[in-house]
DNA sequence: CTGAAAGCGCTAACAC
DNA sequence: GTGTTAGCGCTTTCAG
């Protein structure tokens, strides 16, 4: 059995009052006693009860993080953040991943509450109206990332500039008859992202014909999957002639599938068809896909330090941070990089 | 202020004690009463206090899942694992990722013990002899992870025979001149995945040139970084025609390293230098790199659900579960799929 | 400065 | 069946 604080109080002859004012570093503590129950503890090997301590204070310690489980390169990288700064705070993280969008972010949340955490990270799903209510009634500690509301902080990136600058890359390179590869568009990203690529083919008044916007149908990972990539890159194909000769996918995840397609049939990148993606996961740069790159781990380490200063002082009024993603260009959209196949491994470790 | 059981038993008309059995689905309550009160306790959006009922019950409902968390991708596709089996069981998943191997392990885990969490899933790394000594008498439950320990529960991979199985797979390629790639050898899987080669080697009678062993020196990451394996495989390149035919890498993320140092010097996969990975993270299949695969997932899975079942019963004895990494060959090592480029666009979209 | 006592919200005997 | 009571281990007044 471990030693409680009555075991040191005891062996220290001093009262549990006194015990735990020493290890809460409460001044009014003679430096003498705070000796004695100092060491008196390390003999017991002492370790406060983080549960009682809990109850007592009604503060845990801990924060809630919820994600899409699905995202996983994406999600990842934005978690490395996270978890360096929360160590930092001697603050737990509860990981919770979500499948199902709605059921799951439901039943879940109901567990939030209740003391279980100070605090949540709500990663890339849209928080449910009935919850942002009680949230922000309550003043629970709530921070958003890769997603908005009014009502909370939140860190995104500007989905609809990047696919702007996307295709606008694209336009520059001399192409004219562009593609755009969507993910489902219930999914807000998704949305916006083709919004972006219409108003850039817009403003360079290029026709959007209709039949080069491809959606993907799938709701599992709100089509942002290798699987509806390839599949749509297919139906490119099966246009023959007609293909584009650039495509604006909405993810780097996607694009990577619609290689697959093209390698199978043998078409080349960029060659034939030149591809652009969106997130810059980690793997982008293993296959040399010119993407639009989202400060990953940027993002979590901010938005862990704002949930952080918001369990401190909850009445902060919520700030909205946008990031406007980067271009980054690698051989799927430019062939000047020594090898012609987009790919053959690329040229710079770190692109 | 959430609603208590005292809020709920004054409505109700009960005391606090009928409450609470109605919510620990105590057999003994009419079936009258527990209507009358979980009706009011729906009305009072009533949520049970979890810490309160940790400290009562001793029992948390959550636990610990220590990772080294560079090892990303890796640790991802396992946790992807434990996570999907753990939310079946109403159990909270605290992830705490250490980078300091040493520094961090020490320290985080006085935090594992005066109930925090109910039990530890342990991953990767060498579990300090100090801290096995107090589990152990302890009946801490914890399972082990790609480590070993023999008081513990362990799900591992069999190194040294997966490596085996690679050099075997390039001997029967026809290689001769073959070498290894190492991560840095104070780490434990790397040494064993070192001996499967070698023993690979002499069991075929090709004797091992020590100058076509490399070993990373690097600390970050135990060496299983793409940069060691770029770095490394630049000194092979160096070797001029000494170079080997192919060669054993020890990860799939070394790999990735490698094969870019390969393109940028011009020199093809496989036609130049052929090459296998170890563990088949999903850049693998990607790239096209041949490799060991390790059933990630199900790795996770399994070992969460002992963990369960040692929770349940501590006086389990520790069960060690291994396996054998399997062959996934694709163009790295093989030229026959369509492309005579490695890092082209791979044929099936999950191979 | 320090001891005693009253909770934090819930569980688990123990009586009736 | 159900109410009462004594904790779980710690924090925090409140006296002194």
């Amino acid at each position: 059995m471990p030693a409680t604080i009555y075991d040191i109080a005891q062996e220290a002859k001093v009262g549990i009052g006194t015990v735990s004012r020493v290890f809460n570093n409460h001044p009014s503590v003679s430096k003498e006693t705070r000796e004695r129950v100092l060491k008196v503890a390390a003999k017991l090997n002492y370790q406060p009860h983080p549960y009682a301590r809990g109850l007592a204070r009604k503060k845990t310690n801990s924060i809630l993080v919820m994600v899409p489980f699905f995202t996983s390169f994406f999600f990842v990288e934005i978690l490395r953040g996270v978890q360096s700064l929360l160590s930092q705070h001697e603050c737990d993280l509860i990981l919770h991943g979500v499948n199902q969008p709605d059921n799951a972010a439901l039943s879940l949340k109901k567990n939030t509450l209740r003391g279980r955490v100070d605090g949540m990270l709500f990663f890339s799903m849209q928080l449910p109206e009935e919850f942002a209510a009680v949230y922000r009634e309550q003043r629970v500690p709530v921070v958003l990332v890769d997603t908005y509301h009014k009502s909370f902080d939140s860190f995104s990136v500007e989905n609809s500039r990047g696919a702007y600058i996307a295709t606008d890359h694209l336009i520059k390179l001399g192409h004219k008859r562009i593609g755009m590869l969507c993910a489902n568009l219930q999914s807000v990203p998704a949305r916006e992202r083709m919004e972006g690529f219409q108003q850039a083919m817009e403003e360079h008044g290029l026709s959007v014909d209709p039949r080069l916007i491809l959606k993907s149908e799938a709701t599992e990972f709100d089509g942002f999957s290798r699987e509806s990539g390839y599949g749509l890159m297919n139906q490119f194909i099966a246009m023959g002639p007609a293909i584009p000769t650039a495509v604006f996918v909405s993810s780097d995840i996607q694009a990577a599938g619609a290689l697959t397609a093209l390698g199978e049939r043998g078409l080349r990148c960029p060659d034939d068809v030149a591809i652009i993606g969106f997130d810059d996961i980690e793997l982008a740069r293993h296959i040399g896909l010119t993407t639009m790159r989202q400060p990953l781990p940027d993002m979590g380490a901010l938005a862990s330090r704002r949930l952080l200063e918001r369990m401190a002082d909850p009445t902060l009024p919520p700030i909205h941070t946008t990031f406007v993603p980067t271009l980054v260009v690698r051989r799927s959209t430019f062939r000047d990089f020594r090898s012609n196949s987009v790919s053959s491994p690329m040229k710079v470790p770190h692109s």
